[in-house]
DNA sequence: ATATATAATTAGCCTTACCTAATCTTTTTT
DNA sequence: AAAAAAGATTAGGTAAGGCTAATTATATAT
């Protein structure tokens, strides 16, 4: 009845590469996600599709089924509902969650669930700006760009990041960006695409340079 | 370096029952505790013997080493920490959270375990009266008779209990008998050694017969 | 349109953690 | 003290989830 750990990381995977790879997700991609020799995910594609949780033809690539996503749903809203305790109550920094919630979002037990949700007050975003999926696997996405798609004198609000890693996200830190800090672009610089923008906090008002790449990791809305 | 979850149980196992076995665990008590059968338990004896965690000789019972003895309490440890937490702040029931925190219990992160105690506020009880063990391993042992030692006329106090069964546990709820009430023998029946006792909590008092069973699983001190 | 490169799959193995059936050891009974 | 019973281990097998090497499909480039 229930998936394994490791089913469950692969639905996830999977569900996550279909928003870019909307035709099929690739084997190679599923195994550079998840450190997996393709072979191996190979053998494991065989058998999610056997369970009917992807859609799946030799030599195509595959697709969750609606089980299939259901379950990967669920694993996000565990991964983002867990993310979120840990910095609102357990004061871990943004940077520092994905690891343990890897892991606490295998934990069966759905009252859990209901009572972790209950404790957070129903939060809709976890501490990098993600959707939490509700309990039904409803997933609220509004239409965000990315830095780099701002123009010149837009006033924007930094609501979330697609680069994930502690590296960024520390970056981030050091130049007092955060979920919420209003940016406003005041050039960009031809040459390199570097945007230079104003960051406003409650009081602060700073000056940044900010090149292309990390505008591109920057979602805003 | 890590142990898996598996041979985190059987450790946490044969600790347990070291306690009742002193001279060795035998691989029949580990199999019936873990439900798992005594071949796969030799097995998995031979192994946790090479990696030093455990003190086994062929056909002689064992006994956790020094090393394996702070990986049990570490698993232990976090077993209790999640329960309180459980309890404390999910408000779950004493009875429910047992399969969650066997979950739980193994998520690797030392730092999360610190943070939870902190959050806790270092208890040193779990909400069954049991201990729990601080960050050096360190299980403060105070000395417990269960009721049924008691002899007539006595008052004392719950701190625990020694059946953990939910329907044990659902029992006492029924009863209102929890930790910290206070029990007062009033006479035992000598013909089935049951006890007519007089619960005393805050303002209510109430006069019940508990049976001899019941007296042994109960903890006072 | 064919040759080449890339991607995916099959074949064959390994380890972990289980199992049953058979074979010791040890303990208990008589 | 020998026989019987109980307990433990060995032998051999399974499923899950990995791997490498070899093969087969598909995509790309000339």
């Amino acid at each position: 009845m229930d998936n394994s750990l490791t089913e469950e990381n692969y639905l996830k995977v999977i569900y996550s590469l279909s928003k870019t790879q909307p035709k099929g997700v690739s084997t190679k991609s599923i195994g550079l996600a998840l450190e997996i020799k393709p072979p191996t995910v190979s053998d494991m594609l065989k058998k999610l599709n056997d369970k009917k949780l992807i859609q799946y033809a030799l030599y195509k690539g595959v697709l969750p089924t609606l089980m299939g996503e259901k379950i990967a749903l669920k694993v996000i809203r565990k991964h983002r509902l867990w993310e979120t305790f840990l910095v609102k109550h357990f004061n871990f920094k943004w940077d520092e969650v994905h690891d343990i919630a890897e892991q606490l979002e295998h934990i069966k037990s759905p009252d859990l669930v209901q009572r972790l949700d209950e404790y957070l007050d129903f939060p809709e975003h976890d501490p990098h700006g993600d959707p939490i999926p509700d309990k039904d696997g409803n997933i609220k996405i509004r239409y965000k760009r990315t830095l780099d798609q701002v123009t010149k004198n837009e006033r924007v609000i930094m609501v979330g990041v697609k680069d994930h890693t502690s590296k960024f996200l520390k970056y981030l830190d050091s130049i007092d960006v955060k979920l919420g800090s209003e940016i406003i672009v005041n050039q960009i610089i031809e040459y390199d695409k570097s945007f230079l923008v104003e960051i406003r906090e409650e009081k602060k008002k700073t000056k940044r340079s900010l090149s292309f790449l990390v505008c591109k990791n920057i979602l805003v809305g």
